[in-house]
DNA sequence: GTGAAGGGCCAC
DNA sequence: AAACGTGGCCCTTCAC
């Protein structure tokens, strides 16, 4: 493909060409920087194409005049980059609204993003790569050399070829987007295509912000965790020697303690019944009659805690924010929800000991707001089922109402006992739970498990008809939507009966899940839009819960504007139950 | 040495 | 045989 590019490396052109381009409807959009996060280096090219004109702006020059984020010279593109309009095609826009607003100071408006709408179109298939070449293959059937994208992007004279590649980027989106908005079209992705791409500025800037870790805190508890390592590890070995010494010629066996193979086998020599796996859900029984087996099970935790949660995550705080940055994959899930990694800050440790290690500095505040029984009140919006909404209703608690409905008692005489098993049940059905999984899980007989899943589905019989047609439709269209209109897609062989068991539950699970993911995406945006301008930062989310970081002078603010964010998203997809959020304004990340 | 696979376990 | 959904990280084991 040949590509039509200007090099523009001066003030009055680049006031020229932004005058030019702003008339465009879509631009493709692409930056060349010379490291991957944006406190490692700076951006060296930024192109802007309609498609058949490519504008190629190397900043160099620009920094060498000062602060980016305020040269005069510059406006005209950082007006351009942060106006709705013309909207900016790009791919994985993520990374460039991140250096747009780290080193130009604004936010990135107006975006199409080419990967996001891949993974939507892709619809769950694991198999689909969203990389530019993989996707420009696919949709356009270009081949696409990207031998250029490691270059050398600091170098003070940038080659032609250089120049080119970056010009081809840019100009590519264009076709791109027009094969791909085609699709979303037939596929009826165009909604929650918006959704996604309102949602990329949010996590820009909260990848940006980072999330505040007392690495003091941290090291303290680590030392008391390292402490009762040590003395159950030593404990444990003792333990499980004891077994294999006898069998040992050596008369002392070192055991690794991490190792289920040589575990296993010491507890076999001890002459432990184990179980097919050494899961702790499979030992648990044994814990009370064998010692070792409890000591193991203490060891696992604690080992746990050191090593997933350890000294590691403490070589992520970045040491010119001091503050930890993870990396957050907006479409993690195929149901929509995030995943994170390099840390992963949505699986620290419930107890208060790990979250409080996660706090608001000085003179700044926590604000913390979850949704209450999000999942469960989309799934009594979507079955419409009137006993289950007006559970909701009704503000009493949830689990206590479901148990008075099942055992058919007044719900001032519902029992601890009673109130779990609803408990379990009404998360159970989330997932599509079987009578024998929930057997296993309660200690009940498989007789009794049935004979409660029936009470129970008679009390909700709309729900029970929801989740039987969500099933039927997982396996005859092979297709399930959220609210937003998010897809995915089954694969599996009709003779594959797990595989088809596999498909009937996601079918229940998908559409709740995942709408549950498009109301904090929505919620994101929202709340970006309202905190733009105020000292609240968004610091972190964890699928149905938003943690936002303000000055203590607008904490009160910020947590007004955070609940009626989440409020407003969630009635925007539920309309039959009223959608509750708990708010905390706190020095600390605990509940 | 590196990487994949499997077991295990943390979050929601 | 599998048996309730979505992820990521750490460990061991094993193949190259």
């Amino acid at each position: 493909m040949e590509v039509y590019f200007q090099l523009i490396n001066d003030a009055a052109s680049l006031e020229k060409a932004c005058a030019q381009l702003e008339s465009e409807e879509y631009l493709g959009f692409d930056t060349e920087t010379t490291a991957l996060d944006p406190f490692d280096g700076y951006i060296r090219l930024v192109q802007l194409s309609n498609g058949k004109d490519t504008k190629v702006i190397d900043l160099k020059p620009f920094m060498e005049r000062g602060d980016l984020s305020t040269l005069p010279e510059l406006k005209p593109l950082r007006d351009l980059l942060s106006a709705p309009r013309p909207i900016k095609i790009a791919h994985n826009a993520k990374f460039d609204a991140k250096w747009t607003r780290h080193h130009l100071g604004v936010d990135l408006n107006g975006i199409f993003d080419t990967m996001l709408a891949s993974q939507l179109i892709a619809a769950g298939d694991q198999d689909r790569r969203h990389n530019l070449a993989a996707v420009s293959e696919f949709f356009l059937g270009i081949e696409m050399d990207k031998s250029q994208q490691v270059s050398d992007w600091s170098a003070d004279e940038l080659s032609h070829s250089q120049i080119e590649y970056a010009a081809k980027d840019a100009a590519t989106m264009v076709p791109l987007r027009e094969k791909i908005v085609e699709r979303l079209r037939q596929d009826e992705l165009i909604q929650v295509a918006k959704l996604e791409f309102d949602c990329v500025m949010p996590i820009a800037a909260m990848e940006l912000n980072g999330f505040f870790l007392d690495a003091d805190r941290w090291r303290e508890q680590l030392d008391k965790v390292e402490k009762q390592q040590k003395v159950i590890g030593l404990d444990l070995q003792k333990m499980l020697s004891a077994g294999v010494a006898q069998a040992s010629l050596f008369g002392v066996a070192e055991i690794n303690l991490n190792s289920q193979t040589q575990v296993s086998e010491a507890l076999k020599n001890l002459g432990v019944p184990m179980p097919e796996s050494t899961r702790a859900w499979q030992l648990q029984p044994l814990a009370e009659q064998y010692p070792v087996v409890a000591k193991l099970l203490e060891y696992r935790g604690v080992a746990k805690s050191l090593t997933s949660f350890g000294e590691n995550i403490l070589e992520f705080i970045r040491p010119e924010t001091g503050r930890i940055h993870a990396d957050f994959r907006q479409i993690g899930a195929p149901t929509g929800r995030f995943s994170c990694s390099k840390p992963n800050v949505q699986q620290i440790p419930h107890e208060v000991e790990y979250r409080r290690c996660f706090r608001a500095p000085d003179g700044k505040k926590l604000i913390v707001a979850d949704y209450s029984q999000v999942e469960l009140r989309i799934l009594a919006d979507f079955s419409e089922d009137q006993n289950f909404i007006n559970a909701f209703i009704t503000g009493e608690d949830f689990h206590t109402s479901t148990a008075a409905r099942v055992f058919n008692i007044d719900p001032k005489d519902v029992s601890a006992d009673q109130r779990s098993f609803a408990k379990r049940l009404n998360f159970g059905v989330v997932y599509g739970i079987g009578a024998s999984k929930f057997a296993m899980m309660t200690g009940l007989t498989e007789p009794e498990a049935e004979n409660m899943m029936r009470r129970y589905f008679t009390t909700y019989r709309g729900l029970d008809a929801w989740l039987r047609d969500a099933a039927r439709k997982s396996v005859i269209d092979r297709t399930a939507r959220t609210a937003s209109g998010r897809l995915v897609k089954f694969r599996f062989d009709e003779t594959d009966r797990a595989a088809k068991g596999g498909a009937q539950r996601n079918g229940k699970n998908f559409p709740i899940q995942g709408t549950s993911a498009d109301i904090l995406k929505r919620a994101l945006r929202l709340l970006h839009d309202k905190i733009s301008g105020t000292s609240a930062k968004l610091v972190n989310i964890i699928h149905d819960e938003i943690i936002v970081e303000a000055d203590t002078a607008e904490a009160e603010q910020t947590a007004k504007f955070l609940e009626d964010a989440m409020c407003d998203a969630g009635k925007e997809y539920i309309k039959r139950v009223p959608v509750n959020v708990d708010v905390k304004i706190s020095d600390e990340w605990s509940k």
